[in-house]
RNA sequence: GGUGGAGUGGCCGAGAGGCGAGGCAACGGCCUGCAAAGCCGUCUACACGGGUUCAAAUCCCGUCUCCACCUCCA
């Protein structure tokens, strides 16, 4: 069985068949960086991560997009409100979403577009649109250009709606507008917008319109036809029926395969920096949660349903991928860490199944539950095929305890040595008055150790330590 | 008003006509000097009301509640 996915347009599973055989394009709406992004954000970018792993597991050559809009209303009013250039303040949300996604081992896109970096290859875009008479320069001066919505009879397919039921704006809608559902393909200059924010153009100076950067940057890098466009569940409507809108009717084919993850929600709505509901990476941390325990929480349900946050939640999730990561650190110091290469097919019969990562996850479980066994009776065979499959789904997962995007660089990892002889020390007392049956003793070296934050456990192959985690 | 989706055991969370996903918590047992970790077992749930069927959490009809989109949103 291959790889099946719900597809929005069609609104069902549907197999999934590439272009081209063996290679698979993906371009995935990635920030408008107006601010910081929070988790809700982030688990857009670790269920396409995952998506990603996948292909490349089952040996697809990925081309993943994943597009940065630095230019919009929200990012031109704080520049105003803060006095500073639009750029510094979109450049700035960048470099903290980068970061974000490098911590949860999001794996880096094949090339990362900016909407400011491909104003030509819009302005072609928007020219094809006019020659073919799907869209108009706004009659009133403004340097407005409109895609005309009416020229498109399939408007509203992806999202489902007849553009009759649409909600006519309640503030009567732009005037330069022939219709109050066409979208701005270029915004002619403002006066109260900053200068550095325009551009010339064939209709006057001025700013790309949303959706057009998507369409064009899509274009440039995937082709006029490609095979999955991915995002967040609340870009279908208006946001990607305007990017079917204004390419198709420029002539392309666009996108196969239509892939929207749920949201997260927050108390009864969902994360959202306009309501400001919002919990970020920063804050997670403060709780105590690492990113590998975040990603875990937010990559465990199924992409397409919702999550409801919760602190709890939360650090349940970190109480389970704590399981797992017990196991392998314990298999791993016995057998080694083993070269993870296969999945066992449950895992991925439950991946190709639109991505059901919890009954993937389930797997994961039952394979250590059997790792633990085998580890409980010595059997190395048993140990070793176990972490080598654990490892595998992990990787898969983007989860990987061992994965040196979660254990590299750190400086605990220098000093781990020096500790590890010192604690051995300890350990020596300690196993020496439990030879002679000394438990008071015994018990007084552990707790010594607890106090310094190092947990003892005794095993079959002797006493193990680690660093005290949180909780 | 239109469109799409959801309500699962104490909690999280899959499944989608019959064969008890999985995790966390709790309880009992095994192991252990004690612990920790682990293993085994217990807790048999599907919003509500009807219906179809030998069989419904799953299909149909109705009701309630919630979320998202139709305005910037991952």
């Amino acid at each position: 069985m291959s790889l099946r996915l719900y597809d929005t347009a069609t609104r069902s599973v549907r197999d999934f068949v590439p272009m081209t055989p063996g290679k698979v394009g993906i371009y995935l709406c990635g920030l408008t960086v107006q601010s910081v992004p929070h988790i809700g954000h982030l688990r857009g970018g670790i269920n396409y991560d995952v998506l990603r792993r996948w292909l490349r597991h089952t040996n697809y050559e990925v081309t993943f997009i994943r597009n940065v809009t630095d230019v919009d209303d929200k990012i031109l009013e704080k520049a105003q409100a803060q006095g500073r250039p639009f750029w510094a303040i979109a450049h700035e949300n960048r470099l903290v979403l980068e970061a974000n996604y490098r911590e949860l081992n999001v794996l880096a896109p094949t090339y990362e577009p900016l909407a400011t970096g491909h104003i030509p290859e819009m302005h072609e875009l928007i020219a094809e649109l006019i020659r073919r008479d799907r869209a108009y320069v706004a009659a009133g001066g403004s340097g407005d250009v409109y895609f005309d919505v009416t020229s498109y009879p399939e408007y509203g397919a992806l999202s489902g709606q007849n553009p009759d039921d649409m909600r006519p704006p309640s503030n009567g809608g732009e005037p330069d507008k022939r219709d109050y559902r066409d979208f701005a393909l270029w915004k002619g200059e403002k006066s109260d917008e900053p200068d550095d924010a325009t551009w010339p153009s064939p209709w006057g100076q001025g700013r790309p319109g949303w959706h057009i950067e998507c369409s064009a940057m899509a274009r440039r890098y995937l082709g006029d036809e490609f095979d999955i466009h991915g995002g967040g569940l609340d870009l279908t409507f208006p946001h990607h029926e305007n990017e079917i809108a204004q390419s198709h009717s420029a002539g392309l084919g666009f996108a196969r395969y239509w892939v929207h993850n749920a949201l997260l929600n927050l108390g009864d709505a969902k994360m959202s920096k306009s309501l400001g509901n919002v919990v970020d990476l920063a804050s997670v941390r403060a709780q105590g949660i690492r990113p590998v325990e975040l990603r875990y929480y937010l990559a465990s349900p199924h992409y397409r349903s919702r999550i409801d946050y919760s602190d709890e939640a939360l650090s349940e999730a970190a109480v389970a991928y704590r399981r797992i990561e017990g196991f392998v650190q314990r298999a791993a110091e016995v057998v080694g860490p083993g070269r993870p290469k296969d999945v066992p097919p449950a895992f991925a019969q439950a991946m190709n199944d639109d991505l059901n990562t919890s009954a993937a996850l389930a797997v994961v479980h039952d394979c250590i539950r059997e790792g633990n066994t085998a580890l409980a009776a010595g059997d190395e065979a048993g140990i070793r095929g176990a972490v080598t499959a654990v490892r595998a789904m992990l990787g898969v997962l983007g989860l990987d305890p061992l994965d040196e995007a979660w254990t590299g660089g750190t400086p605990q990892s220098d000093l781990k040595p020096v500790v590890d002889s010192l604690v051995k020390l300890a350990l020596e007392q300690r196993s020496q008055a439990r030879t002679r049956k000394d438990w008071a003793a015994a018990d007084s070296v552990r707790d010594q150790l607890k106090n310094a934050g190092i947990q003892v456990e005794d095993t079959p192959a002797g006493p193990r330590w680690t660093v005290g985690e949180q909780h």
